[in-house]
DNA sequence: GTGTTTCAGAGGTAT
DNA sequence: ACCTCTGAAACACGA
């Protein structure tokens, strides 16, 4: 039987993916002592006065916990909540706090109810409580970070069955080798499932989301969405579907049919379009940016020729667009592009409401019946960025003579496959990025020796079978990447074992994704008031590496000597993961070496700070000019390769999302807040200015 | 390497 | 049952 996508909250049925077991599972993680310690990087001169705090914070901490799901900036949120409820509930209220959310299954609930416990804390501090546009603003935040979430949703879905269908046809390759030669010409039984024919991996994604009720907003509403402004790209028809704001992959025109027709909505008449996308996809469209004449549907000959075969009728979608005419409703336009800048080819703008001033029928260009719309742009929405790739962040320069504030042509100077210019707009005289040495790799401390125990799979070439592969076994039966896109990752996870010197495949194997060097042009820029930063000129997907952290390896211990250091990076695998937002944990199953490690791991740290970390200060790579955002789009996952110590894991830094070229790339830093301490033994704080809009003005 | 053709795919809608 | 046309593999072509 189909599961309907009516918004019930018990139904599912218990699978791993089942919401409730994760809600328990986060209420068992967090009853440990281990989650008070401070983040991951921190200023070397830190006392670590990391003083457990009572066991009230810890509650209160446990409670929020709960409450914040896997929420993108998570860590950042968790903090701040911490801190609010810390200042405004008693005890009574955290276990109120805690009752509650242990009793929530559905994890979208769990989030909203943390997003009222994050504005009531608000308010409380007297933030907002006059004002209403500051009231306004959280809502708004919500929105977009609801959004973000459920497109990263969609990417994890969209890539686990990337991978399923990679395996298939994996295996399809293999058992289509035995019947070789004569014997096997006609009549080949596997002939029908030989032909790997692309299953779309996209549209199960959606379904997924459907069955789970992941789809952000299911009912269809006339106008915008809160969280999707205009100038909104989207990768993919089925991102679209995801997050509900056109709700057909195929369709052209997306309407409320008769079932809208009772509530709220009983004064208008059905069928009633509320979004259509323009994709070029018919002969007799013409787009005008502000006004647009769109083709209805119908008539088409359906195999993307766009030749008209038939005459077009008035009913479904044309009639939902002729009621939008008579009832003066405006529908959402979206865009299609052809663009470099997406892993599909393809980038769809939210163009913004437009008004369906007018309909009439014609004979069309292949003399059949078309029904014609005119769409004018309702006034007072933002600029238009339409015109393909450029959008919004400007233009990527095409040769090295087109940079503006050139100040260096390679800071890699030679070292990275791919030169890194670095440009600067800022200062006069433009300088460019001292006070360091450029390394490709990482240099290991004269006190550390490197384990080199790692036992090997027995691969040969690439590994793909994760039943024979070692190394997939110890990512808990499963690669963690996908082939597609040059390799990406499909989920975070505590870390990530990859095949290293002593496997049997080689360089080209997938689970070596990350150990293939930097992928793609990034530039070093300077910003006015952030220092440097670092953005990308070529797209990113979702899951895609984007470098490693690499410095000097250090015992952590040896730091604390040293003065004024921003550059470090305490190698903590289990804390980068608690701190890793938009991305769900996979389901632990007591297979997983990285679990049966976990105790011996959390004991060690909770009695001491981590014990290696990577020191940036004087040497290092592209990573050290990443900066902090409470809203990133970069996320840490700890990698093991050529060793199996996690102490000691390789620190990458992976695209949480979609990154389109010049957006800045950051990560979460992951301080706590009042966790880092000057040489006088005070508390030091830091103010932030990602400029996100759940920024928490303060990096430490 | 680039351009063109092919076709499965699946939920919404109305019957 | 019908409608919708995307996305990506498969194929064809050219260097």
């Amino acid at each position: 039987m189909v599961v309907q996508s009516l918004p019930s909250v018990d139904t599912s049925i218990p699978s791993p993916e089942n919401p409730s077991k994760r809600v328990k599972i986060h209420l068992e993680e967090g009853s440990s002592p281990k989650d008070v310690v401070p983040g991951q990087r921190r200023v070397s001169a830190r006392l670590q006065a990391a003083k457990q705090k009572a066991d009230k914070e810890l509650l209160l901490k446990r409670g929020v916990d709960l409450l914040d799901k896997n929420g993108a900036s998570c860590r950042k949120r968790v903090n701040k909540n911490a801190e609010n409820l810390n200042l405004n509930l008693n005890l009574n209220g955290t276990k109120q706090l805690t009752q509650i959310s242990s009793r929530l299954t559905e994890p979208k609930m769990a989030v909203k109810v943390a997003k009222m416990v994050q504005r009531a804390a608000k308010i409380e501090e007297g933030l907002d409580s006059t004002s209403h546009v500051n009231a306004s603003n959280v809502v708004e935040k919500s929105a977009h970070i609801k959004v973000k979430e459920t497109l990263r949703l969609f990417n994890k879905h969209y890539l686990h069955f990337v991978q399923e269908e990679e395996m298939r046809c994996a295996a399809v390759k293999v058992n289509k080798k035995p019947p070789k030669g004569k014997n096997a010409k006609k009549g080949d039984v596997p002939e029908a499932d030989v032909k790997g024919k692309a299953k779309r991996p996209d549209l199960k994604a959606i379904t997924k989301m459907m069955e789970n009720n992941e789809v952000l907003y299911p009912e269809k509403r006339i106008g915008c969405l809160p969280g999707i402004d205009v100038g909104h790209r989207f990768y993919s028809r089925a991102e679209m579907v995801a997050v509900g704001f056109h709700s057909h992959w195929l369709n052209g025109i997306d309407y409320m049919g008769q079932s809208y027709r009772k509530g709220e909505y009983d004064h208008y008449t059905f069928p009633l379009a509320i979004a259509i996308v323009l994709s070029g996809m018919y002969e007799d469209d013409l787009d005008n940016a502000e006004d647009v004449i769109y083709t209805g549907q119908g008539g088409h000959d359906l195999t993307g020729n766009k030749r008209q075969i038939r005459d077009q009728v008035l009913e479904r979608g044309n009639l939902a667009l002729k009621n939008c005419v008579d009832l003066g409703v405006p529908v959402r336009v979206i865009r299609g592009h052809e663009s470099a800048s997406s892993y599909t080819g393809k980038v769809y703008t939210y163009d913004g409401l437009y008004k369906v001033v007018q309909y009439w029928a014609e004979k069309g260009i292949s003399g059949f019946t078309v029904f014609k719309y005119r769409l004018r742009r309702l006034e007072g929405q933002p600029i238009l960025t339409t015109n393909q790739v450029q959008f919004t962040y400007g233009r990527v320069p095409k040769s090295s003579s087109e940079i503006r504030g050139l100040v260096c042509e390679d800071i890699s100077g030679g070292q990275e496959d791919v030169p890194i210019p670095a440009t600067n707009l800022v200062d006069d005289p433009p300088v460019a990025p001292t006070g360091y040495k450029y390394y490709k790799s990482m240099k290991v401390a004269c006190n550390i020796k490197l384990p080199a125990n790692a036992a090997g799979c027995n691969c040969k070439g690439s590994c793909w079978d994760p039943k024979t592969c070692e190394c997939a076994r110890l990512n808990g039966s499963d690669f963690p990447y996908v082939q597609r896109d040059g390799g990406r990752l499909i989920e975070a996870k505590h870390v990530v074992f990859e095949c290293g010197p002593n496997c049997g495949c080689g360089p080209s194997c997938v689970n070596r994704t990350s150990q293939r060097g930097l992928r793609y042009r990034l530039e070093v820029f300077r910003t006015p008031k952030k220092g440097w930063a670092v953005r990308s000129w070529d797209f990113i997907p979702a899951g895609a590496p984007v470098c490693e952290y690499i410095g000097e390896l250090t015992r952590t211990e040896e730091l604390d000597s040293v003065s004024e250091n921003n550059y470090i990076f305490d190698i903590d695998c289990l804390q980068t993961m608690r701190g890793l937002g938009g991305r769900e944990r996979r389901q632990q199953d007591g297979s997983l070496p990285v679990i049966q490690n976990e105790d011996k791991v959390d004991e060690q740290r909770s009695e001491n700070v981590p014990e290696f970390c990577i020191d940036a200060g004087s040497i290092g790579n592209i990573a050290r000019f990443i900066n902090h955002s409470c809203e990133p789009n970069l996320f840490i996952q700890c990698v093991l390769s050529s060793h199996q110590d996690v102490k000691l894991a390789r620190v990458m830094l992976f695209a949480a999302d979609n990154i389109p070229p010049l957006q800045e790339l950051t990560y979460d830093y992951g301080y706590a807040l009042d966790s880092v301490y000057g040489p006088d033994g005070k508390v030091k704080r830091m103010a932030c200015y990602c400029g996100a809009e759940g920024c928490r003005k303060r990096l430490f």
